[in-house]
DNA sequence: TGTACATCAGTGAACGCGCGTTCACTGATGTAC
DNA sequence: TGTACATCAGTGAACGCGCGTTCACTGATGTAC
């Protein structure tokens, strides 16, 4: 063989990842074959040697993406106090760089619609990918059953997804920065359990805009 | 004139209304001129009689949408008492049938994350959109100052994105449900303006599926 | 150790299909006389 | 009132481009002898 079979993993993974980015930034219908293929630096007909179709590709990029965002938690818990880290989650979700950065950030918000358009089968992949970070956020909340705390990482989780779509819809405004206030305060009063004492909600920024 | 001028107006209008099922059903790439004008009676040749290209009648189908949400929501709030308005939104929002038929449903849910990803004017007029529910929906909460009403507002739409959008990408599995069931609980709270009285949230549903 | 052959990731031209857009034409009705 | 002409929403064939997919070929390296 030309290559050793780590150098065709190493390739695989390397198309995944690149299409994951560009999935979460323009879409599924954003992700062409031919330029993917030459921004993982080889040329389009070389793809099918890797996936048996095109829609393959935006399955594992699908995943990948999910995948991403959990592990990406899972590290935030494990730097932090149990009682902090929901909060920070929610925080770090809630955060302008992760706004105006869809590429490398929740699949759910950039991705969702699509999938919810997807086969039964996409779907449910998805779903349980969602399940796992449902679970995730439910482990760190140890002071109720584990019924009510996943009620409570669902209420977390909601508020942070909406919170994003509509901040990345407003763009760069005014509304967008309100958005992104309201949201965070009431992300952050769901990641701890209840109504938070106001002088925990952020102060305002410096910057207005 | 072969046709009056109020004939034109109304097939214009059909396509608009048209459009904008698709567009909410299948997206922004599954919506073809030559199968719309198929769905509205006509040949795909008319078209530019109407619009000057596909991308127009993309952005006047995406405004229609949003529009017949929030004059969904006024009606609502026509035919009921001021003080369950936004609950009575919340819990309409947050049903099973609107879950189900995003042709005709909530615009945010449904186009968010394309519309983040065009043009800053079309974003521009989306925005607007937005801000035009907030503020139907602030209109509701006379017990607060104004400030404290759109933040309200905004906790309970965010709430109401969220949970729809999770709830469709679960589809109609077990997951679903409990996503729904968190969220219409933690939509009704916020639109009641902090913790509601546990005896308000709706009864577990007698079918669990 | 050296030589012939096999393998297969990657190349790049070509194919075919879908779809947005154009355009010459139609034909029913309004207007001018 | 009747006739000739103008208008223009709608028709349907055709064009052109983008893009997913196919395929014959390449060439570096592993394997057999």
């Amino acid at each position: 063989m030309r290559y050793s079979k780590e150098h065709k993993q190493e390739t695989h993974a390397r198309i995944v990842r690149k299409a994951s980015v560009r999935l979460r930034e323009k879409g599924a219908h954003g992700v062409g074959v031919a330029d993917l293929m030459k921004e993982a630096g080889l040329t389009h007909g070389g793809f099918y040697a890797h996936f048996p179709s095109r829609d393959a590709l935006l399955a594992e990029a699908f995943a990948y993406a999910m995948d991403r965002s959990t592990e990406h938690w899972r590290k935030l818990t494990e730097q932090t106090a149990p009682e902090k880290r929901l909060a920070l989650i929610a925080e770090s979700y809630l955060s302008m760089p992760h706004r105006d950065d869809p590429g490398h950030g929740c699949a759910i918000v950039a991705l969702g619609a699509e999938i919810a358009r997807e086969s039964p089968k996409t779907r449910r992949a998805f779903s349980g990918k969602i399940d796992q970070m449902i679970e995730l956020m439910a482990d760190q909340i140890t002071a109720v059953p584990r019924k009510a705390a996943r009620k409570q990482a669902i209420a977390t989780l909601i508020t942070m997804a909406g919170t994003l779509l509509l901040a990345r819809v407003a763009g760069a405004g005014e509304l967008s920065e309100e958005v992104l206030k309201a949201g965070r305060e009431a992300a952050i009063e769901r990641a701890r359990g209840g109504k938070a004492k106001p002088s925990a909600a952020k102060k305002p920024r410096a910057r207005p805009l």
